[in-house]
DNA sequence: TAGTACTTGATACTAACTATCAATAACTTT
DNA sequence: AAAGTTATTGATAGTTAGTATCAAGTACTA
């Protein structure tokens, strides 16, 4: 019935295919992802949801992790940071200065990896790809 | 005089120019990361330096980090690796089963992150790439 | 209702660092 | 070359971001 595309109803879809429970816990962590629609922490999450589990919240990340409904990236300095996955296939900016995580599309990005296909020996099996920023707010509030 | 380009080289005048002093702990890091000739990690360095401190080699990975001697990636995990750095401005393609790291340069990534500039609203202030491969000696090893 | 399987949370542990700070080494001045 | 100043080091402790263990609890299943 209800197809409209929430956060809560994809992770609950890409947990029952992938065979798991939907638990109390595991709607809570959801539902906080939700809550900031934005990038956060693993310690973000376990810091507000004081009734769930520090090893519940990571496991049901990890969880969120492999069934892409979340996507896991990292500031310039290797900072892990959590952002919820709304594009099949997309890539990151991120504002190093308020955490904004913004996805994009970009076929050209693609493109390097076919032409890629061409100048590396082996067999591409992934990539990461992530442009760092300052967004505008950021810039606008650092305007004198 | 000798213009020969090795990474201690490049260690050494990248710390002066820093105004920093060569040290002999320095140098064995250095020694050490040219030794492997390829990723690393600082724990890696850190054991087979018996006589240099954990901390001095994570602050020596630091300053050469800084001065773009070595860079740092980090594989699909998010686990950290080191690697020593030869293009001015490159991109890496680690392989997932044995860890090898190779640079290559390619001109269309500049490209893409052209065609972001008007996608994007904010500033670009730097990007992360990375490509995870089978290289071809992992693949040909696992040939049945 | 019993049995099996999945989940949880407390705890302890690991990896990769960073901070602190007294001791030491290295330039600089004289 | 001795004294002074500054940079560097290493031991130790602490932090962040997790993972492993395992007994207890919860949920599907027969």
């Amino acid at each position: 019935m209800s197809s409209i595309r929430t956060l809560q109803n994809d992770a609950i879809v890409a947990l029952e295919d992938a065979g798991l429970r939907i638990t109390g816990q595991r709607r809570q962590v959801v539902a906080a992802i939700e809550r900031r629609d934005g990038g956060f922490s693993a310690e973000d999450i376990a810091g507000e949801l004081e009734g769930v589990g520090r090893a519940t919240v990571y496991r049901t990340l990890k969880l969120l992790l492999n069934s892409d409904v979340i996507c896991k990236l990292a500031l310039p300095d290797g900072t892990p940071m959590y952002s919820p996955s709304r594009l099949e296939h997309h890539h990151h900016s991120v504002c190093t200065s308020c955490g904004a995580v913004e996805e994009f599309r970009d076929i050209t990005v693609e493109r390097v990896l076919r032409s890629l296909t061409r100048e590396i020996e082996g067999e591409i099996v992934g990539h990461r790809m992530e442009v760092f920023i300052r967004c505008q707010s950021c810039l606008d509030s650092s305007d004198s």
